[in-house]
DNA sequence: CATAACTTCGTACACCGTACCCAGTAAGGG
DNA sequence: CCCTTACTGGGTACGGTGTACGAAGTTATG
């Protein structure tokens, strides 16, 4: 079992399914079912039960159709999990609104509040989805929510004194950041369901190798480490834990970011 | 098909392993295998075909043996999975110097260039073997090798003035930007091979979407970027192209660390 | 009303991880 | 010495996967 890729299939049918550019059909039997309502399908089964989960046959009976139903309107797998992202990046977005009009209200407290709440947003997003984050994003087939989200953050750091370049790198940046870190704490939660070893299954099975490694003369710092309580609540259940880190790393993150544009404005 | 997932298995057997406290047989006749060669051929096939061709039969075809003997060694794929995750981990690692030994060459020229190693050997690292990204990391099973460049990252990052939760917060900042960027820019590289879609092809179908999207005035900021060139070289062939955008990226976030330190100094 | 276009979906195939079992091999105890 | 015991090798089989193919049913159009 290997991580899904995004863009593996036709790739021209997901994006006329994304930008709205198939007709329908005249002739023969109406349509029972809708992309739609399978990609909604597919969302939720991989909420709740993961991508590991995520199979046609199981989409199908979640549907109530035959597995093969859903070929005719999906051309495989590789595509639904195409739309299954742009639909999921598609949350938080106003459909309404332009990317201007989103990217004012964003920038109304200067650029580093605007690029804050894109960041948090889109911790969110991987908290809600976390099987986002198991779909690898090689070459992210362009969908319009993605493309809007770029259009947004572009639009939040223009005119700050970046060049384009600068301004793309610092996207990818955070982006980087963001979806780094949300891998590390938001699996975590999800590991028990997945390997069907539960959290105190797997740190008693550690345990005796770590506590041998403690008295270690050669890890001594990694010790003051534990014994100041860092990993205490790794196992904890709290899942909002994982938030505490994010937050204290996006602010160095803008720090970094911050200096960068400071620095090159009075350059100027 | 979906991530693999660390520590999925026999916890005990894949730590014994590691930790090398599994006693030899006397009876019967020579194992004609072993763990190492197991997990050494698994990382090859991984790194030259990608983690979704790493099948039990791939494997022991490789070895030249029968695919159920495999499991004479490992008790099953997950735990595979694990070793090769250890032994990844050891390749920048002198396994005669102590964590002490290491940290001090590492500092020498202060924490920040340190700390700027620690992150090159990660990032250089997810370029060789890419299918580390592809293994959810959730509940790392601590190995020998994890466990001593955690130490010596600890170590790098100790006595500047952060206290235990601080140290490893930034840890964590490093490695989820390191990781974080290295998914975006690494699996880019292996998607052409991984889907079956060329890059010409993929960027062919996604061109007539493109141009029209380009010429919408909601766009004009992702126009005039892709004008400038930023997106000139995503379909290039050069795989050091995501270089520049890590050093950068590296930097602004070491900045902001360095910014919290000195503040922290001059508070005290 | 025949036809062409469209739907649904059962069957089948090649692949996967791996449980089970039996045959062959080598050391230890009598 | 040989028999028991522990071990290795690996064939077969089972239940899962994505999906190609084709048969059967449904509906608008010429």
């Amino acid at each position: 079992m290997s991580t899904e890729y995004s863009g593996g299939g036709d790739l021209t049918f997901s994006l006329k399914v994304m930008w709205g550019g198939r007709e329908k059909p005249t002739r023969g039997p109406r349509p029972g079912l809708s992309v739609e309502r399978i990609v909604e399908a597919a969302i939720r089964v991989a909420d709740s039960e993961g991508l590991a989960a995520l199979s046609m046959r199981r989409i199908a009976t979640e549907l109530g159709v035959g597995t093969m139903s859903l070929y005719r309107y999906v051309p495989g797998k590789n595509e639904l999990v195409d739309l299954m992202l742009d639909a999921a990046y598609g949350e938080g977005l106003e459909p309404g609104r332009t990317p201007e009009q989103e990217a004012e209200a964003l920038r109304g407290k200067g650029w580093r509040a605007g690029l804050e709440e894109i960041a948090r947003g889109s911790w969110a997003l991987h908290l809600r989805h976390p099987w986002i984050l198991q779909v690898s994003q090689a070459r992210p087939v362009l969908g319009p929510s993605s493309i809007k989200g770029l259009e947004i953050a572009l639009r939040v750091l223009d005119g700050i004194g970046l060049d384009e370049f600068e301004m793309m790198k610092m996207i990818t940046l955070v982006d980087g950041y963001v979806t780094g870190t949300a891998r590390i704490i938001v699996e975590a939660g999800q590991a028990a369901k997945q390997t069907g070893v539960s959290d105190e299954q797997f740190w008693q099975a550690q345990e005796p190798f770590m506590t041998r490694l403690l008295d270690d003369a050669r890890f001594t710092t990694l010790r003051r480490v534990a014994d100041a309580g860092v990993f205490a609540d790794v196992s904890g259940a709290d899942p909002s834990a994982g938030d505490d880190g994010f937050e204290f790393g996006l602010q160095r993150v803008l720090d970094g970011i911050e200096a960068y544009v400071t620095a090159g404005r009075e350059a100027r």
